[in-house]
RNA sequence: GGGCCUAUAGCUCAGUUGGUUAGAGCGCACCCCUGAUAAGGGUGAGGUCACUAGUUCGAAUCUAGUUAGGCCCA
């Protein structure tokens, strides 16, 4: 991949040996592999490499024929509408690396990305575009589906780009040909806006339907009375408004009370209190009643002084309440002839008001949760134009906005108002009419959880969870979550097939209605709901269960875009023949525990009574360097394709990902990407030197792992195969900053202080083999050095290649010089270097050369010395008794050692070096009378 | 406000069931080498284990609380 370095070094060392004319008979290192990464330009040249040779897909189609065992991580699929953030990369880069360390583990394992197409986001944002339009274009549905469509096609195309920028490996040729015109059927990756997912999240709601899990009910939504329609927490601003503030009597009984005793509630929604089904009180509040001259009152007792400054009231006497003759209390609503149930929940709180609060689980979400647990409807006797119903007669066809005035004259006609004023505060309004919203409950369908909980508890005790405290927290937020609602009233999604009789008004479903739907979706794309009328799209015949009517009308609700993300196991995994499920892994942020791992789980267990996973994996958050979110405003953020990339590469971005502990949130900023850079070079240095001896593997091409004979490569083979086993058990336990801290001491420490250090001296001088290949001694020492580098780098570069894959493909080609790619090399296996006697051995050598090395480093401060081969080391009798002066003196790079009796064990004695400094090794001794030393004088033939 | 998580040298991480002076790499300082050279080697300085109070003969480790930050809810 580079041939363009040769040059300039070729004339430094011309130089070079003008300087020392025995400098040519030394073999120093020589590379075509550069000391800089050069990333950002490189990188993009291997990924050429990869896609040109199909390098992914060969190895997948060999491992396919061969029956290799299947490893599958099922991909979430991103949202199609932005750029991919850090957080992307760190959760593609962290499944790339899973997924590479399983194919180097001679496995099929097959990558099909996904998108996440439909949903609110892109239909805000392509409604924002189309506002500025004056063809109001910006509310017209197929309009808006139509851009939608372009809109999240666009970001696919562009995240695969990112995606394949960072290094990982999938297929991508497929979806270059992906266009808003051109929707497929792809199956090198999925995005869920294609004909057949868009048809098999239908299939898969109708086998949920069809177990009798989906049911249709009400909860209450922001409703927009103006437009009449529902609005999403994003469509929402809250603005300041002024409404009225009052305080409200039910009539309340009990043995214990005295008559005219009222429970009190504080409003600032008069129009609700027809909707008026409970009073919640607090479980562990303190209540008491009062005696006023407005009759018995029942407030908390935390709220006593608000209360009575605020009503101008005065009370006589107080008496307590147990939270037992609270639940006994039998209470009556203020103005109409019905009970208001006593209810209890969390919600209610002690900032304002009474400490009771008015519910009405048609008007409010505490209210329809503290509702649901008390079996109360969401009613709500309000249409779709925020007008009372008939269901509320006194008022039936009043705008509620206009109610609140009369609603209060009813109040105080019925003697029920204790104080009334106003109040001013940040009330929701719609972005688009900017109208006060109101809270509605509509007719929705339900995805009911009850009957599956059970399962569900047992199934994410079945599954890993890493880290495992995933477990509690996941199990903690299906055990209450409340039924999931699927409706959605939006345009831009997969329609809930449902319809209504046009003369009774009864809801039409049935699996055979939804199979035929599905059979035209699959011919025609989703449009074919939109585009066609109910008779259309019922089977022929079709008639009302309950009137026997045969007119209908469609249902406008969409699902919950969770729901197609969710049932990607059933639209991806259970339609091919590779994929089983459960899926090996499922990789997200730790967000999804109620996001997709949730919307994942229910599907599956209404449909196969099983988890889709085995493992659950999850990341923390990104946040910057000083520990806190990125956010837009804080201008913190900091962006792969615009900062990392360009300026680091993206190997550095992948170490990076394989530095931090992923589990918990990590940081990330320029100071810390240089740290990495630094240590990379660490890392690419020492490849360079192994490269360089390796003479780019030139030099080794006949030698074998038999040629490895002396003790010091030995020993740091069996080094080798110690890090092989704790990298191999760190990456089958998920933990990639173990690789990285492991290597980059290996790499530091192991090999470049201690092990290059030692055979610098054998590689550059000693006797290479001569033509005829017969060899010295000498020459049987460097050889087995070569050797041992060479299993050390062929070793080390697969180790680290599902981290650094660009650079240690590099390091493959130029290796190689084949058309094969490091990822179809197997995992090595070193453990036969393991050598437990011989680490033993070396042990008490180390030590010796730690006392040496602070001996030496004393004698270079008094200058007597520079580089520690003008020294020489005396030691006692009894020490490093195993090894040969000479073996010691090599270890420890000095120019002799000497056994002196007179030494106790354990000490030694620093000295500058006898001899002379030979000219050509640098070794200080006894020159001979060709005026060098006498292992040189043997190896030069002049 | 609730549930869960995180906090060990400037940075990234170790620290097994509580047990001697809390470890490693990077970075930093100083020195050496100049045949890995926008490299390499040696030595060394850095920590009240976020804080407080407990349990214990003994706590980075166990308990409770506080602070800061994060995720999910409300």
């Amino acid at each position: 991949m580079s041939e363009k370095q040769g040059k300039a070094n070729d004339t430094a060392k011309e130089n070079e040996q003008e300087k020392n004319p025995w400098s040519h008979t030394i073999c120093l290192p020589q590379t075509e592999f550069p000391m800089r990464g050069n990333l950002p330009q490189r990188e993009p040249e291997i990924q050429k490499f990869w896609e040109e040779n199909k390098v992914y897909k060969k190895i997948l189609e060999s491992r396919r024929k061969s029956g290799a065992p299947v490893f599958l991580l099922h991909d979430g699929p991103p949202y199609a509408n932005g750029n991919f953030h850090t957080g992307h990369a760190l959760n593609k880069i962290l499944k790339d690396t899973i997924n590479k360390y399983h194919t180097l583990q001679g496995k099929y394992v097959p990558y099909i990305p996904g998108w996440d197409c439909h949903g609110l986001p892109i239909e805000l944002a392509v409604q924002k575009k189309l506002a500025n339009k004056k063809d109001s274009s910006d509310k017209d549905p197929i309009i808006i589906r139509r851009e939608s469509r372009a809109y999240a096609t666009n970001f696919i195309k562009i995240q695969a780009k990112d995606q394949s920028r960072f290094g990982v490996f999938w297929d991508n040729s497929e979806v270059e040909t992906l266009t808003p015109e051109n929707q497929f059927n792809p199956s090198t990756f999925y995005y869920t806006m294609s004909p057949q997912y868009e048809a098999s999240i239908l299939k898969a709601f109708r086998d949920i339907y069809s177990k009798g899990h989906i049911y249709k009910g009400k909860k209450p939504v922001y409703w927009c009375p103006v437009t009449a329609t529902a609005h999403a927490e994003a469509e929402i601003e809250y603005k300041e408004a002024v409404s009225p503030s009052i305080y409200v009597a039910f009539p309340a009984s009990h043995k214990d009370l005295p008559q005219e005793s009222f429970v009190v509630i504080w409003t600032t929604t008069p129009w609700t209190l027809p909707a008026n089904l409970g009073v919640s009180f607090h479980p562990e509040f303190s209540y008491a009643l009062y005696n006023t001259p407005a009759g018995h009152l029942l407030i908390a007792e935390g709220l006593e002084e608000k209360f009575f400054a605020a009503t101008n009231l005065s009370f006589s006497a107080k008496e307590s309440l147990s939270q037992e003759q609270i639940s006994e209390l039998t209470v009556q609503h203020p103005f109409l002839d019905r009970e208001s149930k006593v209810l209890f929940g969390d919600h209610v709180t002690l900032e304002a008001g009474t400490g009771i609060v008015h519910t009405a689980p048609g008007h409010g979400m505490d209210d329809y949760k503290v509702g649901l647990d008390a079996g109360l409807e969401p009613y709500s006797p309000v249409d779709h134009y925020g007008r009372y119903t008939d269901e509320f007669p006194l008022m039936a066809g009043m705008k509620v906005k206009d109610a609140n005035p009369k609603i209060l004259e009813l109040l105080q006609e019925k003697g029920r108002l204790i104080h009334s004023s106003e109040i001013r505060h940040q009330y929701p309004h719609s972005w688009r009419s900017h109208a006060p919203l109101i809270m509605r409950a509509t007719p929705q369908w339900f995805f009911a959880m009850d009957g599956l909980r059970a399962e569900a508890l047992r199934e994410a005790g079945r599954t890993l969870w890493i880290p495992d405290w995933g477990e509690n927290r996941f199990k903690a937020m299906i055990e209450n979550r409340p039924d999931w609602c699927l409706s959605r009233q939006r345009h831009w999604g997969v329609p809930i097939p449902a319809f209504t009789c046009e003369k009774c008004g009864e809801t039409h479903m049935s699996t055979h209605s939804l199979d035929h739907i599905i059979s035209l979706v699959e011919q025609h794309g989703i449009e074919v709901w939109f585009d066609r009328a109910a008779s259309e799209l019922l089977p022929p015949g079709a008639t009302c269960e309950k009137c026997g009517h045969n007119q209908f009308a469609k249902e406008t609700d969409i699902l919950d875009v969770w729901f197609d993300s969710g049932v990607s196991w059933y639209s991806v995994l259970k339609d091919r023949d590779d994929t089983p499920i459960p899926a090996d892994v499922y990789l997200e942020g730790s967000d999804q525990h109620r996001g997709w791992f949730q919307s994942s789980l229910w599907p599956s267990l209404a449909i196969e009574g099983k988890a889709p996973f085995k493992r659950v994996i999850t990341h923390g958050y990104i946040l910057d360097e000083k520990g806190r979110a990125m956010s837009k405003s804080l201008g913190n953020g900091i962006e792969p394709n615009t900062d990392i990339i360009p300026k680091f590469g993206a190997d550095i971005l992948r170490l990076w990902v394989a530095s931090e502990d992923y589990r918990t949130d990590n940081t990330i900023g320029m100071d810390k990407l240089s740290h990495l850079a630094e240590s990379y070079r660490k890392i690419r240095n020492t490849f360079r030197y192994i490269l360089g001896n390796l003479r780019d593997g030139k030099e080794v091409e006949t030698l074998s792992s038999r040629d490895v004979t002396d003790k010091i490569d030995l020993y740091f083979l069996n080094e080798l195969a110690l890090l092989a086993e704790e990298i191999t058990n760190a990456y089958e336990k998920y933990e990639f900053h173990m690789v990285y801290q492991k290597v980059l001491h290996f790499c530091t420490v192991t090999l470049s202080s201690q092990y290059f250090d030692i055979i610098r001296d054998r590689l550059y001088c000693d006797a290479t083999p001569d033509a005829s290949g017969s060899q010295t001694a000498e020459a049987a020492r460097r050889r087995s050095s070569l050797s041992a580098l060479k299993i050390i780098s062929d070793a080390l570069m697969v180790y680290l290649a599902p981290i650094l894959s660009f650079t240690m493909e590099e390091i493959f080609q130029l290796t190689s010089n084949g058309k094969d790619s490091v990822f179809s090399q197997a995992w090595p296996n070193v453990s036969i270097w393991k050598n437990d006697s011989l680490a033993e051995e070396f042990e008490s050598l180390w030590k010796l050369k730690d006392f040496a090395n602070r001996q030496m480093e004393q004698l270079r401060k008094n200058d007597a010395i520079g580089s520690s081969t003008e020294a020489m080391v005396e030691i006692s009798g009894q020490d490093l008794s195993t090894f040969s002066p000479d073996e010691i003196a090599r270890a420890f790079v000095v120019s002799a050692v000497v056994r002196d009796s007179s030494l106790s064990p354990g000490i030694l004695r620093v000295k500058k070096a006898e001899g002379e400094k030979c000219p050509r090794c640098w070794i200080h001794a006894p020159l001979t009378e060709k005026g060098l030393c006498p292992r040189c004088s043997s190896v030069v033939t002049i």
